[in-house]
DNA sequence: AGAGCTATTATTAGATA
DNA sequence: TTATCTAATAATAGCTC
């Protein structure tokens, strides 16, 4: 878990194992006390060393024997009710990372189509290849964002200018925005991206709407540059 | 533990304790399956929630009831031959944090000495109210460190230069490492001094002597400046 | 209440001594 | 071996929604 990430396997090394038994075990051990004492309740933690006749137990004595005939005189069907078991551990823990892993794709897919929406606003071209509901709700999205922006900077507009002689967010800006933002999205991605490397694009539509050029060019309404998967 | 540290007391907020056990009982659970799984050990936690009739127990129920018996079967004076109890854990806390109050202790007992060696260096002083052991073990250590850092150079030697213009340590040179050592020491307390905020002190012993100049001075062979405690 | 975020603190793997 | 250090990852308290 530190210096190197660590993969949950058996440790094969034996001097390693080791070390890292007896680290762990005191870490779980404090955590066990720590939580009894925080949440004022009862739990225990046995623990078989790698010599297997040796567990080691936490609390006293006394103390896990209360716990554990506690839990013994417990009817079945009681004790398993609110039992956490491996396998449920097992199924949550499958469920929240593929729950992330589903985040980060749709994280992915966004930029992918704020990407596209920009290649679609420079250009003007139509023959996308793209699920146009995808695209269509990118576009929303962003317009939502762009919106909430807009309403927390609301309370300054046409009364005060910003410091740094940016312009107050409003209707007649809502397409810099735009502009702005999936900026910000790809530096995220490609590095910073300074305004002198945009420029208004007076071949399509007259002036309002800007071009990147650094290291891509957009041609047949696709990019041509830097992978952003 | 995060955002503010938490102090190990019962949380007497209703919600926020609940919210703690529930947060801690999930990372402890993770950490017995990673200590079990990592050490290929057989190990298992049994946790009373608030609500006292609802044991949560890790892994299945079989298992702990594996691990119990297993546990419950052996000889008593076995048990507690390898027995982690609390007092013990509790000992050993509190023998930890005193040899960590020991050691800050000693760091600054030795920060105060090489300061006051300093002085005796400086103004040739003798009339000095400490331990002259005390004193003495702070010189051979300095000296030593000295060696030490000497040794790690030792093999550039009279070949190279270093590209920084800093002159090889020997022998020669012990007294500047001395004063650079010692500066570095002081850096840590009073933030960086430059070597131009030190001289040559040409009223004691001819020029190989350095004495500080900025926001304090020595007298009667004492310190009169930032405190270092 | 419960799920998600993130600034912090805590734990710890690997390296040294 | 066992202890200590530290760079890096992991856990999590308080917060927001």
């Amino acid at each position: 878990m530190t210096r190197n990430k660590v993969k949950l396997t058996y440790i094969a090394d034996d001097s390693k194992r080791k070390a890292t038994y007896k680290k762990r075990k005191n870490g779980l051990v404090k955590k066990t006390n720590e939580i009894s004492i925080l949440c004022g309740i009862e739990a225990c933690a046995i623990i078989y060393g790698p010599n297997e006749t040796q567990p080691e137990v936490w609390p006293s004595h006394p103390e896990v024997q209360r716990v554990i005939n506690k839990f013994k005189t417990m009817p079945e069907h009681e004790q398993n009710k609110y039992m956490l078991n491996q396998e449920s551990f097992l199924t949550k823990s499958i469920m929240k990372t593929r729950d992330q892993l589903k985040k980060l794709r749709n994280e992915n897919k966004k930029i992918e189509m704020e990407l596209f929406m920009f290649q679609c606003l420079s250009t003007g071209s139509t023959n996308n290849m793209v699920d146009s509901n995808d695209l269509l709700c990118v576009i929303n999205q962003t317009l939502k964002e762009i919106e909430w922006k807009k309403s927390r900077v609301q309370p300054q507009q046409g009364t005060v200018e910003a410091s740094n002689g940016a312009k107050p967010l409003n209707e007649e800006n809502t397409f810099v925005d735009a502009h702005n933002h999936i900026q910000g999205m790809m530096q995220t991605n490609m590095g910073p991206m300074q305004m002198q490397d945009w420029s208004f694009d007076s071949a399509n539509g007259g002036g309002n709407v800007m071009l990147p050029f650094r290291d891509y060019n957009i041609s047949n309404g696709f990019w041509h540059g830097p992978s952003f998967h």
